[in-house]
DNA sequence: CGCGATTTGTGCACGCCTTCACAAGCGCCT
DNA sequence: AGGCGCTTGTGAAGGCGTGCACAAATCGCG
């Protein structure tokens, strides 16, 4: 049974190396798999069969397999996965066993709503310092944080161990902050202003940006809304025949 | 020159099809191009190379080259792209010339910063209905909209022409809402709760789960810590070196 | 009017990702 | 103890996306 000894950690005594470098597709989706983890061991199930997982994550089965088997081999054939086994595995991998430290640049409309958010602590955050500009809201307490002036970033990042920096400002603020956050030591930045950051190699960009979300939407209504306007009726569910244009 | 005159549209005279049918990876770049094309504008361009606009977009000027060729040939060899003329298309072809009507659900936490938020009028989209299920905020005006019941979310949606919903409730009201809004016939949603959607065939559905950002980063953060710490020393900035568990 | 500089549009090759299909492995039941 | 059914892990194939490199096209200038 090798033992769920891997206790907490890069022992290495297994078959796949210390940090597999994992596809980054896949990647992207052990976040998806590790909830879908969560909710069935909150609901009492001991083990799932990779197609019950799938299902749960809303993926196709064989990608999971392929996926999981990247980690290593932590399934029974026959039974499935140990789901307490995998949600550790996976814990782990993604580096959330540490409880990360992250710090919030720009409290405002949005930077509120995330700053009030009981939900990052149980996926493996601390959000553990909150920065602005403007002097109107330094000294402001937000679920028990105050939020500080963005001068003193620097010396928090190193005092408070912030390894990932969220930049919730206007674009046009986003490339100093960024910059800023660099200089302090971040390598990993979570930008949700419309803009492009740049940054040294070795640092982590990632980018949400929600008009983009419903661009992409809009787009597909589009493509929608064109196609069963046109003559060649492929599409099955097509009630609302409304012409468009001439 | 072809003349600036394709008008508003699907006239279909071009080369390509009246709807070409982009690889999505494509339509998910158009977006970012529009951002970068509006920017321009506004700085006072009328033209501007693919390696340019590559750059302000933050992507190879092969890949934009290619993006751009499924649209149609709406570039001039030795000169570049017409920047007015390309960000009528891409909004066309994304469908933005409509103003999209959105309706969101959920007024809490999050809700209540997407409601307050102006910049989507300026990328082709209008909140125009707000709803909740707790009737402690249906009533509240947010930023010149009542927050309404969900009960009425049907009647609205039909009323005001709504095409895109966006689901910002906690996860376990999430599926019922999404089946609310398609039974009210949208076909395209944003959803915020950290769940899986499942829906009728026809229907989009994108996800936003920060957590899952977050989480993504802090796996590169733990790759990274990982490589500095070993004895191979690929890393060129590692002032920081310190040991990872034991 | 022709030539060179510039930039687009694209053929091609390569690598990544997805999906199918199945052998290998495991537990349970008889 | 042995066989049977179930599930994992993976080889192979196909499709998609990326980026190079270059021919075709356009402009400006002499
Ligand atoms: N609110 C939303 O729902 C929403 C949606 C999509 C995108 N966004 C984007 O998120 C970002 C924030 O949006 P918002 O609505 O919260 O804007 P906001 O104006 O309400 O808040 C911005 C905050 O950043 C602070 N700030 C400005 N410059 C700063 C600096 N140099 N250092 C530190 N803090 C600084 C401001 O003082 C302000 O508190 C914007 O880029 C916006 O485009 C917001
Ligand atoms: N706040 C954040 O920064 C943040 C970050 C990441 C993810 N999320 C996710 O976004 C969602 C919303 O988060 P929040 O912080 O705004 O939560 P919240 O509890 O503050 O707000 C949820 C709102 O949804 C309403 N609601 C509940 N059931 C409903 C129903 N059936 N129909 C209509 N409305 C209903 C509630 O009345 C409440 O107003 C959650 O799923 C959360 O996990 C939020």
């Amino acid at each position: 049974m090798s033992q769920q000894r891997h206790g907490n950690t890069p022992g290495n005594a297994g078959a796949v190396p210390a940090f597999p470098d994992l596809p980054e597709a896949t990647i992207a989706r052990l976040p998806e798999y590790l909830r879908a983890l969560h909710n069935l061991a909150e609901a009492g199930s001991d083990t799932i069969s990779s197609e019950g997982l799938a299902a749960a994550a809303g993926v196709n089965s064989a990608k999971l397999r392929k996926d999981l088997s990247h980690l290593g081999s932590y399934g029974t054939r026959g039974v499935g996965y140990d789901v307490t086994l995998l949600i550790d595995q996976i814990e782990y991998i993604l580096g959330l066993d540490q409880r990360r430290a992250v710090a919030l640049v720009g409290v405002g409309n949005l930077g509120h709503a995330l700053a009030g958010y009981d939900g990052f602590a149980s996926r493996g955050f601390r959000i553990v310092a909150l920065f602005d500009a403007d002097l109107e809201q330094v000294g402001k307490a937000i679920n028990g944080l105050t939020v500080r002036h963005v001068g003193e970033l620097r010396r928090s990042v190193v005092e408070d161990g912030i390894t990932i920096g969220v930049i919730s400002t206007p674009p046009s603020a986003a490339q100093g902050v960024a910059d800023d956050l660099v200089a302090a030591g971040v390598t990993s930045i979570l930008n949700f202003a419309p803009c492009v950051l740049s940054v040294p190699a070795g640092v982590d960009v990632r980018k949400v940006d929600l008009a983009i979300e419903l661009q992409i939407l809009s787009f597909h209504e589009h493509r929608k809304a064109s196609l069963t306007a046109l003559p060649g009726g492929l599409v099955g569910e097509g009630e609302n025949q409304e012409a468009v244009g001439s």
